[in-house]
DNA sequence: CTTGCAGCTGACACTGATGTCAGGTCCTAC
DNA sequence: GTAGGACCTGACATCAGTGTCAGCTGCAAG
């Protein structure tokens, strides 16, 4: 599959695609002319590479344990890495619920405050 | 309070504390000489703040919610854009919930493949 | 062979939160 | 009143990921 097709399945743009290769996130093979060809698993790898994105990792750190997904064997600092980016991920997700359950409490005080007449109404709003 | 103390009590710079305001996030009166003074509950609101830049919320967003904390009345704008930021929340959990599963099991693997020999010892590692 | 889209590299721009510096002002302690 | 630290504004820098443009090349269809 070549970069544009790899582009529109995974929903990353070309430019980021090609960022990722050159981050050392993301590998390809190179066919004739210098034009990347991937194979089917890229799909699955950029949908990773974005998740950790998104998760708040760079992409400096991501390359240190992408190693792990296809060589057979790990170093010492890769599996420290791995573990702490866990904890890491583990106190966000800690943070985003709390937070979330701030959200919900904001949203029943908006409600409460849209129309202060309908508080004498009752609670079926 | 003035900049620094709140800064040093929120764990933000004074940089910061500065862009929030500017930015719409938060208020200050200024006594005097044009020096910002707080009050005691800027250090929750700050934390707040905080706690939203973290999630992934840019201030622009932020700002336009923050009012519900101290008007007493929202606007169905605010509402709405509350309850898709809490969506929005949800699934950002939802990700790193997965990708957490996903860290373990390459955590797990990466455990395993560290020194290939112990797996004939047993499981006991 | 030509046309034209897709791809290539390299460079510069942008955004958003923050750091940092410069030059000036406030305020507290002496 | 003066010294010095805290504060002010404004500007520029940084980082990461991405957009975008220019100029060139690959490749498939006609």
């Amino acid at each position: 599959m070549r970069i544009g097709e790899l582009a529109e399945t995974t929903g990353a743009s070309v430019r980021s695609l090609r960022y990722y290769e050159q981050q050392g996130l993301l590998q390809s093979q190179r066919s004739g002319g210098g034009q990347r060809e991937y194979a089917t698993e890229a799909v699955e790898r950029v949908q990773l590479i974005r998740c950790y994105l998104r998760s708040g990792l760079p992409t400096r750190v991501i390359a240190e344990f992408m190693p792990c997904l296809h060589s057979g064997t790990t170093t010492a600092a890769q599996r420290e890495l791995l573990t702490v980016e866990r904890e890491r991920l583990a106190a966000q997700i800690a943070e985003l619920t709390e937070l979330s359950e701030r959200m919900d409490w904001m949203i029943d005080q908006a409600e409460l405050r849209a129309e202060p007449a309908r508080q004498a109404d009752g609670a079926a709003a």
